[in-house]
DNA sequence: CGCTACATACCGACTGGACGGTCACTGTCA
DNA sequence: TGACAGTGACCGTCCAGTCGGTATGTAGCG
């Protein structure tokens, strides 16, 4: 067992696709995102690729699973360090999402995602899924439904803004939005 | 001067266009969204949709104009109808975008649309140009700007998690976010 | 330990079809 | 007659996916 084995663990083949997928979209867009260009970014040809994702579709989910897994990290991370327990899920979900300025790299690769999701539906359900799992086993937050779902919304419409530069959101905006919520004073009318 | 012209007047093509190339995004969706398609279902041919719209880039604008002008206009027929001023304008988005149940064809639309701006970001320019014009011209509102942002971001974040089925919001939930504006009582930290 | 058999990673030229766009031409008006 | 609406066959390109083949592992077996 050589340890310069010519063959790799699939593994690590997958996620170096995956990694370079990301950059091609992040360089080239959705317009540039073509099989042919991910495989010569990547040390394996077009017919590898193929051989660990069967077609495109399938490297899409396999980014999406991958972003979707980082972002789902990131939120729970952010949730932890959180010391008010009042809609910190909701927080951290706003927080992981649009806290920093998006990178041109970020846009980019965010529009890839968007469209992909827009041309392909499976695709955007494969998201929800993960994003899904950060809501889940909290019953500790007392924050009512209709505000968490309030500040998920604000953050989602945030996130398209940045993607599509719709508005301008300065950071004190951003912050201020992050201090929507507090205990026992619900935002919108009808808390259950 | 025939009534019963054979050479229709050219606006009147170019909107029969739009009209037959909404009705292809509706039916078809993003993948089936080809000139081919959207010509097949007009009364001309390919070479006059060519002949109207230069490029399938300048039919999507001209389905992005038509699109915009509808929406800003019911979002001026909301704001006009709404007896209470403060945050009115924005009152008057959130209603105009996303009040009503999404039909599977609108979801459709919708998708195209997105998809559309995601690969071509000069689309989403055309389109932000089209809703800036609204908030214009209102300075007699005397809600917060961050207040009416906000109110636009939960409209924007709603309409695309009906696009792409994120969150099941009831009516209830969506009259709620309607109530969040009144009148001295900023619901933002940092009001100007 | 070889030897065989099979599985899997990988290669890259090729294909087949889709689709955006062209063009030479006809018909119709002022 | 010049300008323009309109035609539809055709073209060229792009690109996802195929396919025959090679290289490199592993498992069984005497």
């Amino acid at each position: 067992m050589d340890t310069t084995t010519r063959r790799r663990a699939p593994d690590d083949t997958r996620a170096e696709i995956i990694e370079k997928a990301l950059e091609v979209a992040a360089e080239l867009g959705a317009s540039g995102f073509t099989l042919d260009a991910v495989a010569a970014r990547t040390t394996v040809s077009k017919g590898a690729l193929l051989h660990h994702f069967p077609s495109k579709i399938a490297l899409l989910e396999g980014m999406i699973d991958h972003l979707g897994e980082m972002h789902a990290d990131s939120i729970l991370a952010e949730a932890a360090r959180d010391p008010e327990p009042y809609g910190r899920n909701a927080r951290a979900y706003l927080r992981a999402t649009v806290n920093e300025p998006f990178t041109p790299q970020d846009i980019s690769i965010g529009r890839v995602v968007m469209a992909a999701c827009a041309i392909e539906p499976t695709l955007a359900q494969r998201w929800n899924t993960w994003i899904d799992k950060v809501k889940i086993d909290d019953p500790s937050d007392p924050v009512g439904a209709d505000d968490a779902l309030m500040l998920r919304l604000i953050a989602d419409g945030l996130w398209m803004s940045d993607i599509f530069g719709t508005h301008a959101v300065s950071l004190d905006q951003r912050q201020a939005l992050l201090s929507l919520l507090t205990p026992g004073h619900p935002i919108t009318a009808n808390e259950a």
